[in-house]
DNA sequence: TGATTTAGATAGTTCGGCTATGTAAACTAT
DNA sequence: ATAGTTTACATAGCCGAACTATCTAAATCA
């Protein structure tokens, strides 16, 4: 059905499937916590203690967006402010433990919600996702955005 | 490959490179309308016209939260309410050529944007791309809820 | 030292999500 | 036929997450 010359329609396609993944995934947690505290805790966890200026680029969002979204996570004892000791103007976020262990009972919560509609894939259909999932993360994950220009993606950023 | 615990490991991973991908999208773009609203209008252009409550249930959102949606889009000129003849509580929601447009414009907007970091797949991984889209939607998109027998699914939609 | 740049916080707005509730139409049962 | 119930949507009110503009304070530089 669709053309294979046709990655316009296929990109599309993606964003809205992704969209509506989204909406189930939000609605059959049920989780109160809402999704920008997660994907902030998931990109603490994978970069390590990063400043706030730092952990809004790597999570796309401006500068104050993640200055509230960490004073919340803050508040809930999710993560902590370490003074850097060279720069009274920043300090290093950090996950605690608690926040780990919630972050990852999200996890889990989310992705026992989902198995529900991805349990009967064939091989060849898990496959199919699973070489998927691997290329959205090399194109997609923890890349800087082009503010921060590294030369290896100045190809892409630039077209 | 351990393939049901890996499963759960790649719905999480799913969900995260998805979430990224949205923020990329809304960065992009740069669209000073979001995301809902072109999810609303994209459905009701696949679906046809629909009530208030048919819309809030596709899109999975609240019944409320489609109204507001519907307002919003009805005050742009991108959606219609006709009345129904048989039943004064209700209207279907249509959307205006100016709408279909305006989702046009906005898609292309989005693809364009998400393009180079996808131009240089290979063969195989845009075989493996589009067999995951089709996957998603066959499970997600404008489908009932997993509560939904999946034989039946997808039937109800179509006017 | 004084000026500039930088990091982050504040202020203020908008939008999209939710629940609870109101209202009027449609249905149902007597 | 009407009273009560159910249904469809709107309204009200809350909150989180996003944005821009601006402020403060620290670091850097001339």
């Amino acid at each position: 059905m669709t053309r294979s010359t046709d990655l316009h329609t296929l990109l599309g396609d993606l964003v809205q499937a992704n969209s509506r993944l989204v909406r189930i995934a939000a609605q059959a947690t049920g989780s109160t916590e809402s999704s920008a505290t997660w994907r902030t805790l998931r990109v603490l966890q994978q970069s390590g203690p990063l400043r706030v200026g730092e952990l809004a680029a790597l999570s796309r969002v401006a500068q104050p967006t993640m200055t509230k979204i960490v004073a919340g996570l803050a508040d809930r004892g999710w993560v902590e402010r370490i003074a850097d000791p060279d720069d009274a103007r920043a300090a290093q976020i950090v996950v605690t433990p608690a926040g780990a262990t919630a972050v990852d009972g999200w996890v889990e919560e989310l992705t026992s919600a989902l198995h529900p509609y991805f349990a009967d894939l064939t091989v060849d259909e898990l496959d199919a996702l699973r070489r998927t999932v691997a290329l959205l993360q090399e194109r997609v994950e923890l890349n800087d955005p082009a503010t921060t220009d590294k030369s290896t993606r100045t190809k892409e950023l630039s077209h």
